[in-house]
DNA sequence: TCCCGAAGTTCGATTTAAATG
DNA sequence: GCATTTAAATCGAACTTCGGG
């Protein structure tokens, strides 16, 4: 057990200290406790005393003055775009324990959905010389300005959740396509042919290739696609917003009488409301209607029904745009080039209980 | 706009750089730049010529000299027992909104209720002079070991969720009696009389308050507890075993076929897992039993039925951390004494569509 | 004495160049 | 020349002290 933060007369040990109490130089000691390439030279004995006097006095070296020689933080900046949202919680956490393996801390920001607070947190960042950065971009459509900003900073960054094509920002997104294919594929196999579809807001980058990954399904298996049975989200920053939505949006499709046996919503939390809905109009889940979500947001698993929906791999991706970032510090370090990276993986179907068999 | 990281053949700008642009010495550049006291010496000439300089090179003081001699990092420790369990994420929110307006920034560790990782991040934190630190205790019955700890580190430190009597770290805790006392007492004003209990795990220290609040209101109106209708969560650290236990327990509950009308969960979790095992043996929530949470999780608002529950004022339970620290960060600077503070904040009942009245 | 500005020291660790036997 | 050790310079900002007008 080492006592932590030990002191003299009130104040913190310095590598003077230890060099005073082994009877060595600072120098030496530094080399010794870094184990720098000089270390080979010095006997063991001194090496032995070095660190029994750094430990008697609990010394800790003072990472200030270690980052102002190196220019180094071990330190990675996170910005979330908004952290309410259900789906960061994941992430964030495959995010937390990547970092963690690599020894660096993360600086957690939020960004609000707010164009000021983005730029004030970005150059509180860079202030603090976060060797890389982590933009957790859901929901907002984030504009040129701020991929512009990003770029400016000049530092490793990955983004999750939006699709890039730069050449200076990584970026690691699901396969919205293949999973929306997946799900009404799923729906389909059920015995579904009238399906009720809640699209994204226009606005969403997300919006399209799930769209696009419905009508390559349905174009595949002659499944016929309603207009009647179409509806959109409606722009918003809030993500709880799609929530209500998708309450609303059902509760119409609803009032149309236009039957149908499955819907099919944006993600999860407009899936919730749709539930909602329908339990209001005396419709349950999945007996008169079955019912997928996009996602997988820790609250699909704990509702009732249980919802079936489409799982992004969401620690995993966190975990990814970790690894992406770190090997671009690596690279800076050795002065090679960082290269970005585009990965799109693969999302995979939850099937659970707010989908069921037609016949 | 100013043009960020500016550099001068690939090296950052410095003081010097400043100085040399603006015709002055380094001492009055830093003396103009930092508004220090002696600046009101300094005419305004003086002072315009530098901030141009200044300007026109994109000039940004390098925090690490900075903190090395101020010995502060502005920063500040935030350690989460358990990310993924959805109690944290509105408290986070809390504590990153209030730290932000306080322009101190967040570094966020998660010790995935592993005592080898709390002592892993709190070296780490100790090591980058977090100037305080904010623990967020859910679930985790904390040892005496991880208190002795955060002791030894002498920083300003406030616990949320844990109701402490130390006088070295703060606590912000809700008034678990009050709330469980309130939620009863809405059971029994609609006319609920046989009512189940789950109640917590016996090690967790929220368990025994709420149950004394149910006691105290079931005395004071003489409402009969039957003791069969009363279960225990067992002890575990893994947040969503109170969902998968809570539905068990419930199941259990029916198959005595002991008739309630109302289940009062533990948390909102356990009520989840209730309104499972409940629509899983036919009974509709809230027609055929009424049943309150604990916490106003996010979820709750989204479920079907939405569920009524006590809402822990999680936000503001952030906040208050933060001023508590903030305060503490203050004291020592100003060299007076720190003194913890404990606060225990009163719940508000959250009435939704998981209860109704009997007649 | 007052105003303005600069030279030099400090914070704590790392590293280069050099000095010992 | 070799193994071993160290004085001195450096990183960038802030503060103390001092001098000139």
């Amino acid at each position: 057990m080492s006592v932590r933060g030990s002191k003299v007369n009130g104040l913190m040990v310095t590598i003077r200290d230890v060099a005073k109490e082994s009877g060595f130089s600072s120098t030496t000691v530094s080399i010794v406790l870094n184990n720098a390439p000089l270390a080979r030279y010095i006997p063991a004995v001194t090496k032995k005393r070095i660190e029994k006097a750094a430990k008697k006095l609990g010394y800790r070296p003072n990472l200030f003055a270690r980052s102002l020689r190196s220019k180094r933080s071990h330190t990675v900046g996170v910005m979330v775009f908004d952290m309410t949202d259900p789906y960061c919680t994941l992430i964030l956490r495959g995010i937390e324990n990547t970092l963690y393996q690599a020894s660096y801390l993360p600086i957690l920001t939020d960004v609000h959905n707010e164009r000021s607070r983005f730029e004030r947190y970005l150059e509180m960042l860079l202030d603090r010389r976060v060797e890389a950065l982590i933009v957790l971009a859901n929901w907002l459509f984030v504009d040129i300005d701020v991929l512009a900003d990003l770029e400016k900073s000049s530092i490793p960054t990955a983004m999750i959740g939006r699709e890039l094509k730069t050449d200076t920002i990584s970026s690691v997104i699901v396969d919205n396509e293949m999973g929306a294919y997946a799900a009404v594929e799923h729906l389909h196999s059920l015995g579904h042919r009238k399906i009720a579809f809640i699209r994204g807001p226009k606005t969403l980058a997300d919006s399209a290739p799930r769209w696009k990954g419905i009508r390559s399904f349905a174009k595949a298996s002659e499944l016929d696609l309603d207009p009647r049975l179409i509806v959109d989200l409606p722009e918003s920053r809030d993500p709880i917003s799609s929530f209500e939505a998708g309450y609303k949006l059902t509760e119409e499709l609803i009032k149309q009488k236009r039957p149908f046996t499955a819907l099919m919503a944006f993600d999860d939390m407009t899936a919730f409301g749709a539930i909602r809905a329908l339990a209001k109009a005396g419709l349950r889940v999945p007996e008169h209607c079955s019912v997928v979500g996009f996602d997988d947001v820790a609250a699909s698993s704990l509702y009732t029904p249980a919802l079936t929906t489409v799982r992004q791999p969401m620690e995993a991706m966190g975990a990814m745009a970790v690894s992406i970032v770190v090997d671009g510090i690596n690279s800076v370090q050795e002065k090679r080039e960082v290269v970005a990276v585009h990965r799109k993986v693969a999302p995979e179907l939850a099937v659970r209980e707010s989908t069921r068999n037609l016949l």
